[in-house]
DNA sequence: GAAAGCTACGATAACGTTTTCGTGTTGAAA
DNA sequence: TTTCAACACGAAAACGTTATCGTAGCTTTC
């Protein structure tokens, strides 16, 4: 085992001083060819890589991005995180990923731990615990250190930050106004309670759609989840019974449930009920029928919010402080689970 | 905005040296009471916070690991980062996860950046490419280094260290034995190629349970992907005409695949033919029929992986040292893609 | 031939910690 | 009174870098 080679130790092997071989590594003009050759070889043949580390705190700066997200499993998160990644990659940057599970504490601890060095900003979408609570002094204390904020999907107007989001009540417009064009006359929608704001605004869009097509919404066609454990019942419930030719759901699993809650109440899909879901994962894509959904392209995001931040870790000191809000266009996939 | 407070500022403000401030917060005996508490007070109302690089530097470890995994957008990977994420946030460590896109070139990028001082080990899945290549010197590298490494699930016997793998062999022979139980007689596989360990492995199993059965084999029944891209035609071809009552997939892909290629050569699951999958994600839970599977329980692996690294971290230096091959049981999860 | 200017390098400080060692006051023991 | 330990703190080194500044030895210039 050999531990990890050192300017030092480069200095000392080479009876030069640690300021020369930096130096030379850098390929400084002060240093003469002849020595910076010598240096050069042999730093190259015992492969010499400096210590992150100790350029970090130098520099004052990591390098790294950190990203904190609600839940790993969960196909959208991922395709961020991947486009995240990619960008951060190509200019240099780390990615650190940390999970809050959906709780308030463990991403404000999250938060702090990376805050304390190890992150030179943040790519984050909020826990549902945080939206509930509506406490931000977690975001406030980084952004006023200095650190830069994107805020992602669950973002929240309080806070004053970089965000990068879809248009969901555009989306859900789109969705809706698909079912209406194919010729259903009873829509429901399958959303989640208020507080999570995407529920919020896809259920907007959704009775904005009907209103401009002069239908009528219904609550009784209306259902807003709260409980994500027992949701395949309370969907299959919902639809007992119901007299309805197009369903929108504000994602995938939703869909999913609401399909096979009709098919248990003998209606077929999508001939009797089309059926539209939000979010483009696997499930989508693999399940019979396939989903006709609106696909929130995450990668995107991912990529628009690193862009973000790295622009505002990289600007000069003193530019006009400005945040902006990136709005991520949606496109409908048709697939199997609508007429045609 | 306010900068990051630091013991120097501490010792500024309050007139005395650096050197105190950190004794104070760390309870020394050396500092008075009077002293210790005055400087613990600011601290508090302040809230300091003491900069992890600096420790890090000063310590040389982190106190985080890092996770290399081939693509992150396949949910048997992200349990296993949750695993991951769950031990090492217990005993204080933070978590990185780094991707190769199933790269060769990535992958040793990444793992040279991280181990330059950014983490203290590392938990990781080879990608294809690497396999395939053979080359595994960056792995001896930071081994050599003094770094512990923990592989999982895509492993390969050239490189020692600690690792956590199910036993595919046996997982197999449990999947194609219940096909066999309920009572297939022409039981296929869809496998990937053999560079691919699992692959390999899986249709070793395949390959033994019949033969405990005293069934024979038919290499006619074995179909081995290469080209992930064109997979789902070449199952259903594969499928066509054949005379099958039982199908074995290695993973979730597949089985699904292959389910859509017999309804499209008219034939149904479970009735005319049982598939089973391997590997317990979403799809597998939601695809209509559902799926029987081999669950692989990644949010275990992770964790032991996690264990496994930290133990090495932690213990003594001069221990014997040893490796370690944890193995994840799997089990059978039934439901409605083979008969009862 | 002295002043000035290069050339090529070394010493040092700094980033934020912790730790070892040193040291000026006390108070008590001899 | 002298000596010495205990106390409470400060100075300095170290982790591995880089950047600023200083400088010894040489060359150029008038």
């Amino acid at each position: 085992m050999k531990p990890k080679l050192t300017l030092k130790k480069i200095a000392r092997e080479l009876e030069v001083s640690v300021s020369t071989v930096s130096k030379a590594l850098r390929d400084s003009p002060e240093i003469s060819d002849e020595t910076k050759e010598k240096i050069k070889a042999f730093a190259k043949f015992y492969n010499y890589k400096p210590n992150n580390i100790a350029l970090s705190l130098k520099n004052r700066k990591t390098k790294t991005i950190g990203v904190i997200i609600p839940e790993i499993v969960h196909h959208f998160f991922t395709t961020v995180i991947s486009g995240v990644e990619q960008v951060a990659n190509e200019k240099g940057y780390n990615v650190i990923v940390t999970l809050s599970n959906n709780s308030f504490d463990k991403e404000v601890l999250n938060m702090e731990i990376l805050a304390n060095g190890s992150t030179d900003g943040f790519v984050m979408s909020l826990a549902k615990e945080t939206m509930q609570k509506g406490d931000y002094h977690h975001l406030e204390e980084v952004i006023n250190q200095g650190m830069p904020l994107v805020l992602f999907d669950r973002v929240v107007d309080d806070v004053h930050c970089d965000k990068v989001i879809i248009d969901d009540v555009k989306g859900a417009k789109q969705a809706v106004q698909h079912l209406i064009d194919i010729g259903c006359k009873n829509i429901g929608i399958i959303s989640t309670v208020d507080y999570v704001s995407v529920g919020k605004l896809r259920t907007q869009g959704y009775l904005e759609a009907l209103q401009e097509n002069n239908m009528n919404s219904n609550p009784e066609l209306i259902l807003k989840i709260e409980d994500m454990e027992n949701c395949e019942r309370e969907i299959e419930r919902f639809l007992k019974d119901k007299d309805i030719d197009g369903i929108f759901a504000v994602n995938e699993h939703f869909a999913i449930y609401a399909i096979k809650g009709l098919n248990e109440n003998g209606k077929k899909v999508p001939e009797d009920v089309s059926v539209i879901g939000f979010s483009n994962g696997e499930l989508a894509k693999q399940f019979m029928p396939s989903l006709t959904t609106i696909s929130q392209h995450g990668q995107k995001i991912g990529a628009e919010a690193a862009t973000l931040l790295i622009e505002k870790l990289e600007r000069v000191e003193e530019d006009e402080e400005s945040y902006k809000t990136i709005i991520v266009d949606t496109n409908l996939i048709k697939r199997d689970s609508t007429k045609s």
